[in-house]
Parts: C-alpha cells; sequence; structure tokens
DNA sequence: TTGACATAGACGCAAACTGCATCTTAGTTA
DNA sequence: TAACTAAGATGCAGTTTGCGTCTATGTCAA
C-alpha cells in the first residue's frame, strides 16, 4: 500500500498506539567534569533509579518547543543551548508501552546548572565518567558528587548520554558550542578547561591560546576578573562568526 | 503533572494523534555529483513534485527497521548503509496530518543507485546541486540529469536532503562514511572521486592519497583494475579499522 | 616492434599547524 | 619591596598539508 493510500484511509484506532516524547540531557560542568542534572524515579518501573527529564511531545508542540517545556518545567530555566541528539526508538525500552523519544541536550554554564538544583523540581547533579578515550565510544559511568559508586540509570538513558558526550566531542573542535557552558564573559582559562572537561584530557595551554585567539570568535572586553590574587586575567566574549 | 502520573492515566483517544513516519534520503554518486532518488507524487497535496520514499513506523518496529523496510520495499535494496540523519517535527510540515518523521540516510553504490531505478517502485533520480561551500549550510537544489530546470521538493523534503548532505560532509574526513558509495573492490581515484563529490570541491592528488593510506583503512588486494587503456590502478578494500 | 599517449603512483619542497619548554608580565601578599 | 602565582608571549622542532613535477606501466596505432 503506497504511503498516501495508507494516509487517506488511516484510522489510528485500528492500530496500536506509540508515544512520542522528548528527553532533555541538562550538561554542564562542575569540579572540572561533565555533569547532568538528573530525576530520581519514585515509581515504577525502574523506581529509584535515576532518569533524564523528559515529557510528551503534545499534538500542537514542535518538538524543540516540547524540549523547551522540559526545560523550564522541570528546570525552571529558558534561552540556554538546545539541541537535538537523536531519537531513540527500541522495541523494550520502556516497560510501560511503545515509546519514542526524542533526545535533546541542554548545555548550562556554571550558575544555570547550580540554580536548576534549587528549582524544586528535585533535580539532583551527576558526574558523568568518560571511561573511552577520544570519539570511540561505549557506556559511561554515572555518580553523585561527593559518593563513590556509581547510579544506575533508568531505560536506555545511560545511551542517551554517552552519546551526549559523543556530539560534544565531536563538536567541540569546529563550532561554538563550547561558549554555551561559560557565562557570557570568561577567561581563555574557564575556556580551556571547559575544553579539557568535555574532551576527558589536559591540553596544552599556548596552543590552545592561539587556536582560539586565531579563530575570531573571541572578542577581549577590555575588563580583567577581579578578586584573583595573582595577575588578573582578560575576560573574553564571544563573538558569534 | 508528572511523566509517570501522565503515562498511568494515559488515554490516546483523549488526545489528538500524532503518526510517526520515516522518511530514507537513497543516495548515491551520478556523475561525478551526490544524487538522490525520489518519488513523483501521484496524488495531493503536492502532486507533481518529488518526495523522499517513506512509510510509517509500526508500533512493533523499531525506526531502523522501518528505515530499512522502505528501503527494501521502495528500492528493492537492503544491506547497505543506513543512519539515522534527524528528526523532523514542524507543525505544519505535512498538511494533512500532524507527522512526526525520523529522517535516514541510505549510501548507495554506483550499481545499487542503478539497480534501485529499475526495480519497479518509480524511483527517479536526481542530482543535488549544493550551492555553499563547505559546512555553511543552506538549501539545495535538486534537477533531473539531462535537463536544466530544477524539481521542486515536497514537504520539508528539501531541508532533509541539505542535512544529509551537511552530515555527510562532516563525517566524511574522520570516518569510513566514503566508502559506503564505493563497490567492495576500488581504486584511489574512485575514492577520491566520491570525496570531490560530497565535498564539491576538486582535491590534490598526491596529499589525498598520502592521507588515505597512512589512515590504515585500505588494504591493497595486490589486483589491478582491468579495461583500461593506460596503466592499470590498484584496486583496494576498505578494512574497517 | 616500437614509440606516442594517458593515467597511476612516487618524490621533494615550502608553508601551515601543533606540541612544548621557557621566558616575561602584572597583579597580590607577607 | 621582595616573594609568589598564574597570565600571557616567544621560540623552536616535529608533523601535516598543498602542490608542482617526475617516473612507471599499461594500451594502442603506425
Amino acid at each position: 500500500m503506497s504511503e498516501d493510500a495508507f494516509l487517506a484511509a488511516y484510522d489510528p484506532d485500528a492500530y496500536g498506539r506509540l508515544a512520542l516524547t522528548v528527553d532533555v540531557v541538562l550538561m554542564g560542568i562542575r569540579d572540572g567534569q561533565p555533569a547532568v542534572l538528573l530525576l530520581k524515579r519514585a515509581e515504577p518501573p525502574q523506581a529509584g533509579l535515576r532518569a533524564l527529564p523528559g515529557g510528551f511531545v503534545g499534538v500542537e508542540e514542535t518538538l524543540e518547543a516540547a524540549a523547551e517545556r522540559v526545560l523550564c518545567d522541570k528546570a525552571g530555566l529558558s534561552g540556554f543551548h538546545l539541541e537535538q541528539l537523536y531519537t531513540f526508538g527500541a522495541i523494550g525500552r520502556d516497560p510501560r508501552m511503545r515509546i519514542v523519544s526524542v533526545a535533546y541536550l541542554a548545555l548550562l554554564p556554571e550558575a544555570a546548572f547550580a540554580a536548576a538544583q534549587s528549582n524544586g523540581a528535585g533535580l539532583l547533579p551527576a558526574v558523568i565518567e568518560v571511561p573511552w578515550a577520544g570519539e570511540a565510544g561505549g557506556p559511561v559511568a554515572v555518580r553523585a558528587p561527593d559518593e563513590s559508586g556509581s547510579l544506575r540509570l533508568a531505560f536506555d538513558h545511560a545511551d542517551i548520554l554517552a552519546l551526549a558526550i559523543l556530539r560534544l566531542r565531536g563538536k567541540l573542535a569546529y563550532s561554538g558550542v563550547g561558549f554555551a557552558l561559560l557565562p557570557e564573559r570568561f577567561t581563555l582559562r574557564q575556556l580551556q578547561a571547559v575544553h579539557e572537561a568535555i574532551l576527558g584530557t589536559p591540553l596544552n595551554k599556548p596552543a590552545f591560546r592561539r587556536r582560539m585567539l586565531d579563530r575570531g570568535w573571541l572578542e577581549p572586553t577590555g575588563e580583567r576578573e577581579a578578586g584573583t590574587s595573582f595577575r588578573p586575567p582578560e575576560l573574553y566574549r564571544f563573538r558569534q562568526p
């Protein structure tokens, strides 16, 4: 049957139902490591496990709008970097019903990441530990700050997190995505710390400075960071190229 | 309302309905340019316009399986490179109803690209003309081979095509994706032609040879291409690293 | 049989990029 | 005012890349 013939005769009730949701990875940097905000599941299935905040996609709502709504409802935030990651549609990924989920990645500067924890929706920070180098890929571990054991994630949310790291690492070199994790004005050292956290590897300072300054994305503000007990670093601004 | 409470009380009939489809970009190289296989829409809406082949996602079917099904039903092919591109969910993208579509990219070697045209499902080849350099992005034009005017694409399928080109260009340098457009055994010149077609720019021959050979992906077969009227080039095989 | 021809494939060099050790600068603090 | 600390600059060597050119190896026609 052609797609058109199918659609003309489309009777939703004649078919099993399929639900569409968005899951949002709320990512930030904490203690020099990538971190994510998770909810502790209160009810079965997978009660007690950590899960990404998510929500159903409304019939009159775009995917992006649904992700923004989750960001707003669960974290009390809006206006931050939000990009689509991937769509997960394995059959048994949610035991309750067939749920296809579009994963989004939100990038939060440190202040927003901290603010989201106190906005009352119960978001808890967890550090992402990436056991592989470069863009090799594979499972990632998640643990609560100041605890040793790793947390278990509900459903296929560990896969979503791994993909978020993979995507970030890949885009870091050629896109301005790293700036989304920094406040409006920042020092080169802060920028380097963000890159090191995402890549999971230390970087060479002079080479990093040179690369960033040569790229033309950085606009010196003329101001310097206050409150240091040493030579105060220049503050830069991200200038969309 | 929490996600769980929502789900517990979930009554599909109480909400408007939302359909999930896959659309597949069947891409190949034709005359040194990226090309795609399209269907000519027979019925309204957008009758006469070209559209990507697609289909509804079954309730007991993964997204990947749905894309493979489309590849098989519409092109009579299977076993080729297939990757998820992006999920399109704008409100008015299909005038009939709310349809969210997961776009997939299939890469076909020249022989498979040609075979798909004669498999009876009415797929017509069209050349993709990319008016922007690098990964700038923007709309792309599509025209039938040996015709001058450009074809109009149905729905948001032009956006999907543009994204396919963008994704391919981005992945070409660091992944083995280019080999999916070549037969099992190929010459370095053929490989270079594929890269040039995707990138839309000529490449330097010695530099390209060096890069490819140094990467360790190429295994010499010891055989040489027959039927040339000049020095026969060595045939290589792609060796997954 | 042999020389023209066309493309494969190798070589050499210069420019650009990257990593790295080290040096200088500009603040605070004792 | 001298010690201290991190910012920021400099110089150099190893690597990668672009590119012109040279050699190799097949076919084909005289």
